[in-house]
DNA sequence: TATTGTTATACTCTATAACTATA
DNA sequence: TATAGTTATAGAGTATAACAATA
């Protein structure tokens, strides 16, 4: 199969040119944007998620997590409340300071985002969507 | 936007699965897919390619074929040419051995592909190729 | 003066194993 | 015994700058 066919070449390149286009584009926020997936995680619902969910969902090691988790929490946009169910576990919640940097960022990401995907239109944007997401199996 | 609905996490994720699991499939043949994908480059023209072309094709920094280079030469899949038009340059061409493992490798990393990209169609799959294609604006 | 390949360096990302505390 | 979080470490991937040889 030639390379400019090969799905998973295509598929590692578009991401490569994405993500450095996204973090170009987040630099004035502070974030990464593996940062910036956590804390978005972590902003959504009000009791915060697992680090455990965290890294399910994000497909990143557990370990990976807690020094992104370190990373928001010194910064004062995440803290890790206890989980009032399991004592093990640690929820992960953003800050009101946290929230207002999610909105800004969000802004910054879309951006940098579609410097690289303006080329397609809105649908087939979602139509890549829609296909990368069965690919993803992303959970809840 | 809803991470599950960030084409751009979804591509990074998408893009590290496949990765992943092509990696685990080529292991027996001693390559990576970035390595994979040098040597397919080079073993498609009789002459081959300069290592400048290369690092534009695959978006890596031309230091960053320098060494994948120096891996496959090591190993005896490519060898470097001198460039008859240009003495700068040097060619990247795949030896016969490089052409036997290259086609082992495809089959490999094939499978590995597929292991997470089955769950779409033939069809969804060439929409994807063709979507992910004009966000690549793969050159030659 | 600009470009090709190279070397060196640092940073980010990924992968593993081992440890602790709780379940 | 199993799981959540943590620590440590090594390897792979990415990004920059500087240099020699050639254009």
């Amino acid at each position: 199969m030639a390379l400019s066919e090969d799905l998973g070449f295509l598929l590692s390149r578009a991401s490569g040119l994405v993500v450095r286009s996204t973090n170009a584009a987040l630099a004035d926020s502070g974030l990464r944007v593996r940062a910036y997936s956590v804390l978005e995680l972590a902003c959504i619902p009000p009791g915060g998620r697992s680090q455990r969910v965290l890294a399910e969902v994000l497909g990143l090691d557990p370990s990976q997590v807690v020094q992104l988790v370190d990373e928001l929490s010194s910064a004062g946009l995440v803290e890790r409340l206890p989980s009032p169910t399991d004592g093990r576990a640690k929820l992960v919640a953003g800050t009101p300071r946290g929230r207002q940097v999610l909105e800004q960022a969000a802004a910054l990401a879309a951006t940098g985002q579609q410097e690289q995907l303006s080329c397609l239109s809105a649908e087939e944007q979602a139509t890549l969507r829609s296909l990368l997401s069965r690919v993803v199996q992303f959970p809840g």
